[in-house]
DNA sequence: GTGAAAGCGCTAACAC
DNA sequence: GTGTTAGCGCTTTCAC
């Protein structure tokens, strides 16, 4: 049996009577061979069923072609980080790019990855992978800030704080005084802003605050427990803001099951939105993160540091939108 | 100004003395080198900052590390898909790989990747990668087989058509003579199966069947018109399969519109199980598709292929499982 | 318009 | 126990 003599670029060469140099710009229509070599040089590359290797092309070039992407371990079933990531992929595919999904390495040995630069989003101060990356050579740069005392190449910034508090406007508009908050945590810089803005806002309409906070990536148990908690203690709360991705419809049942009438004399929103709360019974008000954009912001901003064309440390502002749905229009 | 030193190996080695492969053994713990040397050339390594070049270390080894992953891209936001993306790049890790998404080349000269197979989670038979990927010389698995005359190197099944029919038991065990189904397309195996099954049901059964299909990825809008206008040709359907994944939420509202009351005069069920379905009034029955441990049994079998331990053309099964819920639960 | 040679940073075979 | 050498497959000077 012979061995299997490997199709590479000097294969080709030899094959059609040329040069490496000409077979390689021939493929790459450099435009430095006659068009009669390159078409032959092709031909002749079709035949062997040559695949140029990429690794070896990003030896060369000091570029692997590659950037990384790193979300936080805990919610890895949201819709919001489907598209997000989807959003960072669609715009590196359009600088032809790959995208590289980077995860807590079970093994220890492997600290360095083949891309050229990383993308984080929402970045937790714990997460020990996120201090890696921060810590290396690459850039990065971050969706919302991170929180720790390391410095990303570049942030995407949405201004979550100004964006409650038009929620919470709007709640007040409809009548509701007694405004509870299911918060997140304060490892993320999102749910540190949320229960700030939440706080600052309820001070100043001089409204009592009601806050009652999960961890980032809670089950679905916990939300639905806090919020028996919270309406057995609170009776008088009306409208219930829920910051965690999938809290809302997770405690739909609970607040059911409390007797409450949603959009009637208990009004419900949630900090993130999502295909499903387009189809509650009724229609959940949410916070459009805008997650695809937000994400697409993030892989242009990192390869506008990459080429030169922004500076280290640049911060660019992502817009958001309010979704008003009848979870908080007040029926009478 | 100083031009910038790059730290790579030779640098070490010569700060610290010793030749290249003293200094990559001693880096690399391959139990060559003393002791002594070995923390000495460590030592040095961490002083001059230096990280190893993984893509060199690729190009020598003739291996990337990285496997690449693609999925359908009508459908970038579904639980399911994010699940799955999750399963794989968890096995990945386990082995020391990276996962890369392979979409859509908007650059059409972008053909090869960098890396050393490739999952293909739901192969379109239409999608142009999928036929890229399934002509190259990479090895490819596949969760459901290709509908297309390509033969990926493995195949990860689920025993769709035996769910459904346990799904269809339960429906008529619980009084359901009409059942209808919403059904997704044939371009996947998936999709192919659930009508093919559904049909093979209705005729041992001898029950009329009713069935309105889908393109895959539809919009909600487009679930909903379906529905409403099965809804209208159809008023003896006393129970209603939903195949797209969200598709079960999404009519919900249509449903209701027409005054159906769910679990009582109609029943109803998704092939997609979701975290949105146990939160649903009432909560809906569905297949567990089990995602996550689709997505590890693909990572898995493809790296048994890599490492010849599995033979090419392996066909692997994977469980699924059955969700029942107050939907289905005929209430009177 | 084309070719020869250097070298990207690393690991493995073969000395000593 | 350590050094020397030869590549992995490609792109890029530089020469003709």
């Amino acid at each position: 049996m012979r061995e299997q003599e490997p199709v590479n670029l000097i294969a080709v060469a030899k094959a059609a009577g040329v040069s490496k140099t000409t077979a390689s710009d021939a493929l790459r229509n450099s435009g430095r061979v006659s068009e009669k070599t390159r078409e032959h040089v092709v031909a002749v590359a079709n035949r062997l069923g040559y695949s140029p290797n990429p690794v070896a092309r990003s030896l060369r070039m000091a570029s692997t072609g590659t950037i990384g992407l790193h979300l936080p371990e805990v919610l890895t079933r949201s819709e919001y980080y489907m598209s997000f990531v989807f959003g960072v992929v669609d715009q590196a595919a359009r600088m032809d790019y790959d995208v590289t999904l980077l995860t807590a390495q079970h093994v220890p040995s492997r600290r360095f990855h083949r891309v050229d630069g990383v993308v984080l989003g929402d970045p937790l101060e714990t997460d020990t992978v996120v201090r890696g990356l921060l810590d290396s050579s690459v850039p990065v740069v971050t969706c919302e800030r991170f929180t720790g005392d390391a410095e990303p190449a570049g942030v995407v910034l949405s201004d979550h704080a100004a964006m409650l508090d038009e929620l919470l406007d709007h709640l007040h508009a409809q009548g509701a005084r007694d405004i509870a908050l299911l918060a997140s945590s304060t490892v993320t810089d999102w749910g540190r802003t949320l229960q700030r803005a939440y706080l600052a806002w309820c001070e100043r309409h001089r409204l009592r605050a009601r806050l009652r906070e999960m961890a980032f990536g809670s089950p679905t148990a916990v939300m639905q427990e806090n919020v028996r908690a919270l309406l057995n203690a609170e009776e008088a709360v009306d409208a219930l803001v829920c910051a965690p991705d999938g809290a809302a419809s997770a405690v739909l049942p609970v607040l059911r099951a409390a007797g409450r009438s949603i959009g009637d004399d208990l009004l419900l929103a949630s900090c993130v939105d999502s295909a499903a709360l387009n189809h509650t019974d009724p229609p959940i008000t949410a916070i459009d993160l805008r997650p695809r954009e937000a994400g697409a912001a993030c892989a242009r901003l990192l390869f506008d540091i990459l080429s030169g064309e922004a500076p280290r440390g640049t911060v660019r502002a992502q817009p958001i939108g309010l979704n008003e749905r009848r979870s908080t229009r007040r029926s009478r």
